[in-house]
RNA sequence: AGGUAAAUCCGGGUAGUCGCUGCAUGCAAAUGCGGAGGAAAGUCGGGACAGCACAGGGCGCCAUACUUCCUAACGGGAAGGGCUUGAAGCAGAAAUGCAUCAGGUACAGCAAGUGCCACAGAAAACAAACCGCCCUGCCUCAGGGCAGGGUAAGGGUGAAAACGUGAGGUAAGAGCUCACGCCUUGUCCGGGCGACCGGGCAGGUGGGUAAACCUUAUGGGCUGCAAGGCCAAAUAUACCGGCAAUUCGGUUCACCGAUCAAGGGCUGCCCGUCCGGUGCCGGUGGGUAGGCCGCUGGAGGCUGGUAGCAAUGCCAGUCCAAGAUAAAUGACUGCCGGAUCAGAAAAAUGAGCAUCUUCUGAUUGCACAGAAUCCCGCUUACAGGAUUUACAAAGCU
RNA sequence: GGACCCGUAGCAUAAUUGGAUAGUGCAUCUGACUACGGAUCAGAAGGUUAGGGGUUCGAAUCCCUUCGGGUUCA
């Protein structure tokens, strides 16, 4: 535990989702569930050594959040969280030998406090590791 | 002490832990250094830069519009001029003028032409007579009426009524004449680089509107970093080469030649109709996903000197200060600072409250706001703090 | 990031080249009709013409500026 604790808190960019293709892939193909103030959409991927466990876009939808300053922080907040307490999934999606893209689609109106979002992506994180207990 | 307004500047600091991003070093692990703003915003002007177009000229279109200067340029800035609003003052019978202070000003030309000026009003611009005023003629006992003419002083209308005030003049009136004054055209003299100012002479076509068409002057080619350039997977396609297959011809019967879109069958021709026009490999071309360049050292910052009223220029020294791309510059914790609230103490005062200073406690991450090619400006947003200038004046009971 | 367009009652839509009370339909409210409701009839209310400033005698319209919404360009 103690030796792979360290760079599990890591995000580098590999870990992030930016190609276009993937993300309409995601789009398209995904599936769907909601945990206030997130949308959460799932596609799993056939594991492939190039590419990390799991990729994670954050979106933060301009009609929502008006100022860029607060769409930054807010995005910023979940990167954090999402930084801190995805170790779980990594380790399970290493145990099952399957990859997740993960969109995480934040739908609130105002700036968050950072422990609602920590408790918030620990809930979609225990539903993420549910579904696919069940689906293997 | 403090208050209000304007201008300029700052607009949290620090330590630790965990991260993100660029560069450097390193085989790697990692380490070191750098990492949002005054507005990064709006995209309103102007450039740099890039691509395309381009003999030269005219028309058109768009923009700008007091002067001089500054600037790479601007619709920006500085200084100045005119006009205008308000205040109190002086001169004058009044119109109006003078100087002062505080603002505002898209401020070329309606005296080049055209258009428009609703409603009201007689009339909204080569004039014009509704009421009124005056003259003449006729009718009537009279009051008065009718007809012709003169008249823009008065009434009324309107945002605006043919320059204003006073006097003369006249039947009544009128810039009809005169005095003073405003506006304005031409010209001369003086001052100023100039806008313009002061004065003289001769005039007058004397309403507004050009953010109405327009005229004049000046400027402008168009499009924008998603510009533009380079590399380039997969798939599809075009071309070239090879092989195979197809079709046709020749014959020594398994070979040769031609053919890659001509064509072939029903039929000899036309019409009609049917069939066929391929597969694999390699290369080339444009070119998609994706990547790289453009991409940050520049009309650059800071300090000092110097010219200028100033905007700003010049000189010297010194420094290098973000470069992301589904888009980095963050999260948490402690301490300091700030803000708000509560309490206490002390000072000024005759006394109390408010204010201010200090202390204690609590609350609050704490103004506006996030680079996207880069600059200059404008506009808009902004808790709190600092400095300077100007103003009023020592709060309430 | 660049370029461009639009904004009128709750909704939709007018207002000729600036001209006076900003019109119309649906919806809303009140009354009539009806046992009640609908439909119908009569009447009323509802506008900072997105906000602010300017030009003009006069602005929904012209000009500047701010805000909001939308379109488009690889």
């Amino acid at each position: 535990m103690e030796n792979c604790q360290k760079p599990l808190h890591k995000l580098p960019k590999a870990e992030r989702l930016h190609s276009h293709n993937a993300i309409q892939g995601l789009f398209t193909n995904g599936k769907s569930f909601y945990i206030y103030p997130f949308k959460v959409i799932v596609l799993e991927r056939l594991p492939d050594s190039q590419l990390p466990e799991v990729r994670i876009l954050i979106s933060v939808s301009k009609k929502k959040i008006k100022l860029a300053v607060a769409r930054n922080r807010i995005k910023r907040l979940i990167r954090e969280g999402w930084r801190k307490h995805k170790s779980p999934v990594i380790q399970q999606l290493n145990f099952y030998g399957t990859h997740l893209d993960i969109a995480l689609i934040f739908t609130g109106h105002d700036i968050p406090d950072f422990l609602l979002i920590q408790k918030k992506i620990n809930a979609v994180i225990k539903r993420l590791l549910q579904e696919y207990e069940v689906a293997d």
